[in-house]
DNA sequence: ATTTGTATTTCACTTATTGAAACTTGCTTT
DNA sequence: AAAGCAAGTTTCAATAAGTGAAATACAAAT
């Protein structure tokens, strides 16, 4: 944690030491005082400190086994789920799945506007090198039933990790899907979608275990392996 | 903003600082930065520069409209639900909801500080057996007023220890909500949704009383009695 | 009772933070 | 074109906010 080497002086020190101490906070279950502190680099007073106002202000919750994520982040972190963030977040995601396939991938959430809603919506696409098609998708509705992501937004997603769907919906078309989870809960279906022609079951597969790989890195620290 | 004088000598003024505007950027899309310095009470310059430290860190991000929510908020917000948190400890609650009701059940917080927001958060739901629908709600918003879910952050929940809402917002759909408490302050709202058709009074009043004893266990330690 | 490790408090010191003022930029109006 | 206005950005003197080493408290193990 050399940060006072490379520190611009437009930052605020004590507010970078705050934020990663509270990503040290949230990356595990229960941190003790001494834990958090060594891995945030600081004396253990300072860390107390810290932790004591991300406490106050609900960021941070205190028990017996230590310090843990509050409901604050929560909050905060649903509401800017809730704002189109995630899309940023899916891109470093989606460009290598069309750089490692060729064909383009897509982003879907869930349809808002009541519960019989019944579709989703596509929130993101990065067209892939082969791609004949230059409309626009984001913003259009996506059936629920007979996609591949349509099947991941209904919670039907095998153990594998992600749906293969062929000729369904849209004939000559394969679609491959596999779902974005925050706390276990569906947020979203990454998708790679090609003709059939150019996809094999074997390559349905591999793509698969790439979307599914992708995806578990988009709401996570770590990059994909 | 009278925090100074109240604001104990074990917290951090800066610090503070630096959340309550992360929570003003996260509220909304995008807000430009006099917009959020004086909603979160400081100088255009001091809130520039902590907004620039969130940047550097990645909880906020600045695009052509304002400053937004950034990856990091997300991303920390999604292990916060991942691990040991409210989620988790309510995912047992909401099984037991859905085994012995049938029904669906969703897990709300409020979506910012209080019964003042507007509108609250699903961050959980638990499909029933009945249903019919199979998408994911995490991140979408719920209305405070004509909901079930909403009376219930919003504070108005009677002494029974939970709110019946029959045909509000949703037409033909009986919701019954309990509050999930810390210390006495409303935390989350644990409900079950069912077509009214499925929904007697009778019934509701069960399940009502069912929600109040599972969401009184979530963040105690006593099991349901 | 002693030892060890974690958590908490204390306080002298200094530097990190602050915000008013000046400046820049971009847009609109005259 | 010039003037006006608002938002964004930079500057810098002043001080109080933040720091961490050391002392203290606490709890568990021996």
């Amino acid at each position: 944690m050399a940060e006072n080497a490379v520190r611009a002086d437009t930052s605020t020190r004590t507010v970078e030491r705050a934020l990663d101490l509270l990503g040290v906070v949230c990356d595990g279950g229960a941190v003790s005082l001494t834990d958090a502190a060594r891995e945030a680099g600081l004396s253990a007073s300072t860390a107390l400190r810290l932790l004591r106002t991300m406490e106050t202000s609900g960021f941070v919750r205190k028990d017996d086994d230590g310090y843990r994520a509050g409901m604050r982040i929560v909050q905060l972190g649903a509401l800017a789920l809730s704002h189109e963030s995630l899309v940023p977040l899916a891109a470093e995601a989606m460009k290598r799945l069309v750089a490692e396939t060729g064909e383009s991938a897509y982003l879907n959430v869930p349809a808002s506007g009541g519960p019989n809603a019944g579709h989703g919506i596509y929130i993101a696409v990065q067209e892939g090198t082969h791609s004949v098609r230059h409309t626009s998708w984001v913003g259009r509705s996506i059936e629920l039933r007979g996609t591949a992501a349509g099947q991941v937004l209904r919670g039907e997603t095998p153990a594998a990790g992600y749906v293969v769907v062929s000729n369904g919906v849209e004939p000559d078309v394969t679609a491959v899907a596999a779902p974005v989870l925050v706390g276990g809960q569906i947020v979203a279906a990454l998708s790679v979608v090609a003709p059939s022609y150019r996809v094999s079951d074997d390559e349905a597969h591999r793509i698969g275990a790439l979307l599914a790989a992708e995806a578990s890195t988009i709401l996570s620290d770590r990059p994909a392996a």
